[in-house]
DNA sequence: ATGTCCACCTGCTGGC
DNA sequence: TGCCAGCAGGTGGACA
C-alpha cells in the first residue's frame, strides 16, 4: 500500500496520461470498493476535461472542469495501470482519454475508494477538514508535534501512524523514521523529548523526499502506474528486515506488534 | 477524548 | 506436492 510517496509517484503518472485530456469514457466495473461508487460518477465524468492532478495525504485528486474533483484511496493494494491492454479481475474503474489512453484502477482487496467532492470545498471534505499537515509542507514542525503529542500515553509509533498528527505517513516510513531519528517506537508518544522530535521532523521530511525522488517503493503489489519499479525499498534501515543486521549498531532489527500491526526497529539504536 | 481491538478483502509465503 | 495459518502498504467503527 500506499503510502505518501506511493500516492505522489502515482499522481504523477497519472499527470502525464491526463492533464488537460477530454475524458471520453469512464466505466465502474462493480458497485464498490471500501464504499459505492458516486452515484453520478459516470455522468459527472463522461465527457469532462481534467484541469489538473494532485494529492493530499494518501489520496490522489483528479480536477475536472465541472468544479468536481474525483478523489481516490488506494488502501493497502490499490495502483493504477497506464494502457493495460486486457482488463482483468481486480481493475474495478476504467478510464478512457479523448486521445486513445486507457487508466484501470486495480484494487485487489479493495481497501481503496472514490469519491467525488466539489473542487471549491475540498479543504473541508469530512475526511480532509481533521488531517494534520502534510510531511513536507510549512506545517510540519518541532512546535507543532510538540502540542500534538502532549500527553499522549499512546506509542509513539501508533500515534505517528494518525493521520491527524501529521498527514500521509504509514506503516513503513513510520518505522524508517523513528531509526533514523534514534527513538524507540515503544515510547509514549507525550513522553519524546524535545531533542529527539527535533530530529524527528528532518527524519520524517527526509525519508519521505528520498522515497518520492526514488519513485516510491515497491512492495508485494505495488508499482507505479508507468509498470517500471520503484527503488526505494531496497533502501529500507528497518521495514521488514527482522534479524538482519543494523546498518549502524550491526545489531540484530526487532519486530514488534503494536496496535495490531508490525513496527521494526533497532534496540540498540533507539531509545 | 484517548486507547484498543477488529472488520473490511484477496493473495502470497512459509511451515508442516 | 498440498494445505492452512499468518501476514501484508489503511481506515474507520465499536467499544472500554
Amino acid at each position: 500500500m500506499p503510502e505518501l510517496p506511493e500516492v505522489e509517484t502515482t499522481v504523477r503518472g497519472l499527470a502525464s496520461v491526463l492533464e488537460g485530456e477530454q475524458i471520453a469514457r469512464i466505466e465502474t466495473r462493480r458497485a464498490d470498493l471500501r464504499r459505492p461508487f458516486p452515484p453520478d460518477l459516470v455522468q459527472v465524468m463522461t465527457g469532462a476535461t481534467v484541469t489538473g492532478l494532485g494529492r493530499r495525504a494518501k489520496y490522489g485528486l483528479i480536477h475536472v472542469d465541472r468544479g468536481q474533483t474525483l478523489v481516490f484511496h488506494l488502501g493497502m493494494s490499490g495502483r493504477w495501470r497506464i494502457d493495460p491492454g486486457e482488463l482483468g479481475a481486480h481493475d474495478h474503474l476504467v478510464i478512457e482519454t479523448g486521445s486513445g489512453r486507457c487508466l484501470a484502477l486495480c484494487d485487489p482487496r479493495r481497501f481503496g475508494s472514490v469519491d467525488l467532492v466539489e473542487s471549491e470545498v475540498l479543504a473541508a471534505w469530512p475526511a480532509f477538514a481533521a488531517l494534520g499537515p502534510e510531511p513536507l509542507g510549512d506545517g510540519l514542525t518541532v512546535a507543532h508535534l510538540r502540542t500534538a503529542l502532549a500527553g499522549r500515553g499512546a506509542s509513539i509509533k501508533q500515534v505517528l501512524l494518525d493521520q491527524r498528527i501529521i498527514a500521509g505517513l504509514g506503516n513503513i516510513y513510520v518505522c524508517e523514521a523513528l531509526f533514523r531519528a534514534g527513538i524507540d517506537p515503544r515510547k509514549a508518544a507525550g513522553a519524546v523529548s524535545a531533542p529527539a522530535l527535533k530530529r524527528l521532523v528532518p527524519a520524517i521530511r527526509e525519508i519521505i523526499a528520498e522515497a518520492i525522488e526514488a519513485g516510491g517503493s515497491t512492495l508485494r503489489d505495488y508499482a507505479r502506474p508507468d509498470g517500471e519499479l520503484g527503488y526505494f525499498s531496497k533502501r529500507f534501515d528497518v521495514y521488514d528486515r527482522e534479524g538482519q543486521a543494523c546498518s549502524r549498531s550491526h545489531g540484530p532489527i526487532a519486530r514488534i506488534v503494536q496496535g495490531g500491526r508490525s513496527t521494526w526497529f533497532c534496540p540498540a539504536c533507539q531509545r
